[in-house]
Order: structure tokens, then sequence, then C-alpha cells
DNA sequence: TTGAAAGCGCTAACAA
DNA sequence: TTGTTAGCGCTTTCAA
């Protein structure tokens, strides 16, 4: 149906290896007959076939890029900075979202190896166990995920350290019970979240109260409904630390409908640093990740593996976090005043 | 390198088209042989090679999608119908962003073109000029874009109506000065908003003032800036509508930040209806677009083109946007009313 | 039911 | 510089 290199040849009067030559940088045709074949070639309209030249190289100059909810700014700044960097390196991006379901995970994984994408950069839905379960993917990958895997690169953003700096930020403002409205029960960045804020309560001579500890999914519907259970119990909590920026603004939602006043009688925070939480109305106080980093450092691991250009040595790169404290947290007023200390 | 069905053939004692047969439905191969070359296959950890496959089928179960900016959530919200739809029908998609330039936008179709996607979905960037200029696009394509071209099937939201329902709503509220900071000067839907919110001004005896127009990228810091540069002027607008919601953010952003009383003095409006516009700090007024619909819609129209199924007509489909009226608009304070007839 | 073989469109090794 | 040819991994026709 479509014209390939052979109609180019005949109408051109030459061998198509000519032809395959011309088309792919002018190695050993002379001048001449390239020039012939290239107007030919634009005359009928040519467009070379990737998939037979994927083929035959080997490489589909493709790359597989899985991610749990695009909807998600925080991923959707990430993909961005994934396929632009990729764009660069002449290769492109096949995107699937996994609904934070480990079925579609695994479903995805197949189809990206059965479409032999060169390589894939996976955040993985959950925990993987003991770490070696994305050990063997079967092709070239980046998990937007710190592992311990001598095998497999990473690229991720210290969660535990974030967690433990928005837990210090809170007990700074003078919060004593605060709650952790967190994401999905097994995924492992968020039980690094509430890791570091454990140690932070440690530190100050408190101790983590699994009554304070709740999960959920990632929405902002959650941190609403969250917020809530939380706030009308009967001794409610003086700070709400989410699980990242989606739930925090529901839970912010709630906490402006029951007309608490934020960050007096609540501090409310956050964790990723998405655009829409810095806007002047919001000014959710969050730890900010560097997705636009993050996106482009994976991209080139990836790249570098694939191409072999770098010597392929595996590589665990963990990007240290910044607190942006905004408007959702300050000091609190406390009716006691327990003193406490911290550094 | 990896294992092929040539392998398993050798493996399992039988031809290689036997081993085909066997795994792609077993039609003309007996139960028991079928049975053993898929244990086989599954022993050797066999992933079928899907170039090899596209390339005898001359399909590629993959589709593109090319979106302007998919940071901004409304293209997100887009993307993952799209993703959602294809992948229930077995096609993966090949996203891409052309950062509203024509000329990534050519590079992008001239590469899902010799990637072989079975088709594509396209928010074109510009105004295609007398709408034959997506006509020809070399494969199966559908425009999240309203086109008068009877060969290409589209689906858009009727922008013009939309221009003209949240004008008609501005001057419900007693605005009469209405600036429009709209979004890149060649957008053709953003165009179309604008026509509309001339068609209301005029229905209610008003002129459109080109003084009142401005255009720039749909960035919130364009809505800052222009909303900055509208409110500085001597004779200040009581409205801004805006091209999109990120663009409104902005100019929220600018208001809220002067010290402008929003509502009372002046109304902000947006376009799109992304979520985040409806935070309970925001309640941007908006129209809504339907994402979910648009996305769903365009991807079956496409499979449909591509698989035959239907008829081959093209489909021009129009869907109707919605307006959200929130807390960025209402009845103005004017020290000079005049009277005016809104149906 | 099974096997042999052609061919999808291309690249690259080898020959001329 | 140019042409011939093998083969990438698979599906599918045609024979057996």
């Amino acid at each position: 149906m479509s014209v390939t290199i052979k109609d180019i040849a005949r109408e051109a009067g030459v061998s198509y290896a000519s032809v395959s030559r011309a088309l792919s940088g002018n190695r050993g045709v002379s001048m001449e007959t390239s020039k012939r074949i290239l107007e030919v070639a634009k005359r009928l309209n040519y467009s070379p076939n990737g998939i037979a030249r994927h083929l035959v190289n080997q490489r589909s100059k493709t790359l597989g890029l899985i991610l749990p909810d695009i909807s998600n700014p925080f991923f959707a700044d990430i993909a961005l900075a994934v396929i632009h960097t990729a764009e660069k390196a002449g290769y492109q991006t096949i995107l699937s979202n996994t609904d934070w379901e480990p079925r579609t995970q695994e479903r995805q994984l197949l189809l990206m190896r059965e479409q032999r994408v060169d390589g894939v950069i996976l955040k993985p839905v959950q925990d993987a166990g003991d770490d070696i379960a994305y050990e063997n993917l079967g092709l070239p990958a980046v998990l937007l995920h710190y592992s311990g895997s001598k095998v497999v690169s990473c690229v991720d953003t210290d969660h535990e350290y974030g967690g433990y700096l928005m837990t210090r930020h809170l007990l700074g403002c003078g919060c004593r019970r605060i709650a952790f409205l967190g994401g999905l029960p097994d995924s492992r960045s968020n039980l690094q979240r509430l890791e570091g804020y454990a140690r932070a309560l440690r530190e100050n001579g408190l101790t983590p109260d699994a009554q304070l500890v709740r999960h959920g999914p990632f929405t902002s519907e959650n941190g609403y409904a969250l917020a809530k259970e939380f706030l009308q119990g009967h001794t409610p909590p003086d700070a709400l630390f989410c699980g990242n920026d989606v739930i925090a603004l529901g839970a912010l939602q709630y906490a402006q409908e029951a007309g608490i006043q934020v960050p007096q009688s609540l501090c409310i925070a956050g964790f990723d640093g998405i655009s829409y939480a810095s806007l002047a109305q919001i000014r959710l106080t969050t730890i900010r990740q560097d997705r636009q980093r993050m996106g482009e450092t994976a991209t080139n691991l990836l790249l570098d593996a694939i191409e072999g250009n770098a010597a392929p040595t595996v590589q665990k790169i963990l990007l240290t976090p910044t607190l942006l404290a905004q408007a959702t947290t300050g000091e609190i007023n406390r009716s006691e005043s327990l003193p406490i200390e911290i550094d």
C-alpha cells in the first residue's frame, strides 16, 4: 500500500540498497545518485517504515514510561521532562497509567516488553518486597523509586528526609498531635515519609501514635474524608501532614468548610510541591521534589544504559527535597503550652 | 539474543509455524502440541517480538497522541482518557508534546508516521488556515479541533458558545468593560472563544473594543502580567475573561496581591474547568469542557476508522460546554449603573 | 494437524 | 560507487 524503498529504487533506476544508503546518511553513495534518490523519495511522499527498520536494527527508539496517575500534576511534570529529554535524543515515549493497580502495572510491563521498547522508566505502584522484584524486568530500566537492588538504576527523592523535615517544621510551629494522612498503605515512598515523621517525633521526645496515622488513595476526596474523620474525633490533632499535595488540598478544603483557622488552630502540610499548591489563595506548605530533574535524570540514565555510552554502572540517585513553608503552617495557638526543645 | 519462536520450535520438536499458531490462539494445531509449546514458551520466558509481528501484520497496535502541553491538567485529563480507552482496545499510546510550537508539531507528526502508529489524535497548535492543512496527514487521524474539513473526524467543544455563555454571564453580573486575556493569537479555539465574547457584547448593545483584548501564552505568568497591565491602566476593566483556567489563576493571583476585591470590584473567569479551578479557596468561574468524554470519543472514533468496524464516516462532534459559576464572578459594585437588558 | 517457504520493509555484509 | 543477497522474527498460504 504505502511506498517503499523498492518503489523508489525502480523509479530512480538504482538498486534498493543504494536507496537505503541514500536515505540514511549518504555513506557509500555518490552525491549525484543520492540527490536523485532523495528527489524521487520526496516526490513519492515516501516515509520510511520504522517498524521494518527497528526489526533489523534490533532497537525501537522508543522508551516506555509507566506512571501511576498522570492526572496528578506531580507525575505530569515528570512525564513532560521524560518526553522532552527522550525526544532530544531521538526517542519517542509510550506512556501508560497504572491507576496504582499492581495488576495493571504487570500488564503494562509485559506489553512494553512485547512492544520492544528499548528501556522503561517505572514508578512502581508498591513496595517491591525485598527489592528484587524489579531486578529482572527483562529490559533496561530505571526506577523512580529508591531500591537497594544492585542491578537496577534509580532516581528518587529522599522521602524519609522529606518526612523528617516537614515533621520538624510542624513541631517547630508548636504542633504536638501531628496526624499523618497517608496515601496507599503499601506505597513505599509513602511509608518512607512516615518513617521520617516518626524519627522527628522521637527525636523530640514524642511517641508516634498509630491512632494518628491513616492511609488511603492519593486523592483529594481521601484527604477530605480523612481530615473530617480526624477533626471530628474527640481529641483532634493540631496538624495534618498529608501523603501528597493532592491529599492535602482535600484536607484543606474540609478545614475551610468546617471553619477551622489554618494555621492558627491547625497546620496542614503536603508533599510534592506541585504548582497548584503554591497558588496565592492556597500557599500550601509542602516538601518540594524536583520533578524536572527527576524525569531528566531518569531518562539520561536509561539512555546511557541503552546506548552503552557511559560505563554501564548502576546508579542510585537520591535527591534531597526542600521544605517549602507557606501559609498553611505557622505558630499555632495552644491553650496549654508544653515547652519543648527543637534544635 | 532474546528467545524466538525458532528456539521454542527446536525445544518442542515442532516446526516454527506451529509455534506461531499455538501462540496466537490455537487454530489448526492440536491441543496436545499447543500445550507443549506453551509450556516451553513459558519455561524459556518467551516474549513475542511485537516489532516483527507488526511488520507482517502491517499494524502496530499503537496510537499517537499529540498535545500542546501535558502539564496543563486540561490536557493531562484528556491524555488519561485516551490512554485508558486505547488500552481497553489493546492499543498503546505514544505521547508527544508540542509546547505550542508548529515546527515541533510537524516533526512529531512525521515521527508518528515513521513509527507507523495506526492512527493519531492531534490537538493542532494553531489555526490550519482553510482547514485543509490537516486533510492529508497520511494516516488515520482525529482532531481535537472542530474543522470544516470533510475528510477528517474531529471532537471539540463549542468554544464560540462557551465564550458567548461566559460573556453573557459577566454582563449579567453588571460588568461593562470586559477584558479578554487570550491565549496564543493564532490558537483557533481561543479565537472562537473571542468570537463568542464579541457576539454577546453586540447582542447587548456593546461594541467589542480591541483595546480590551490581549494575547499571550497559556500560562499563569502571562495571566498575571496581562492582569497587571490592564488593571494598572487608566480605565481598568471590570471583568477579566481569560483564555483558559491557567491564565485565569495567574490573573487571580495578581488581583489578590493588588488587594482588588473579587468579585465585588472585578470579576474573573476562566475556560476549561480543570479541577484545581474548583478548589474551595479558588472557586474560579469557568466554562467546563468534558475532557473525559473528549478523550474517549476521539479514541473511539479513531479506533473505528482504523479497524473499519463502523462505516468509515467522517464525524464532526461538537460538545456543548457548561457554565460553572463559582466565587470569582458575581454582582459587581459600580459607581454609575447603566441599565441594560440581558435576556 | 503439521511443515516448508514466501514475504512484510529494511540494513548491512559481501561482491563486483 | 553500486548491486546482490541474507536475514531481523513473525504470520500465513500452500502442500503434504
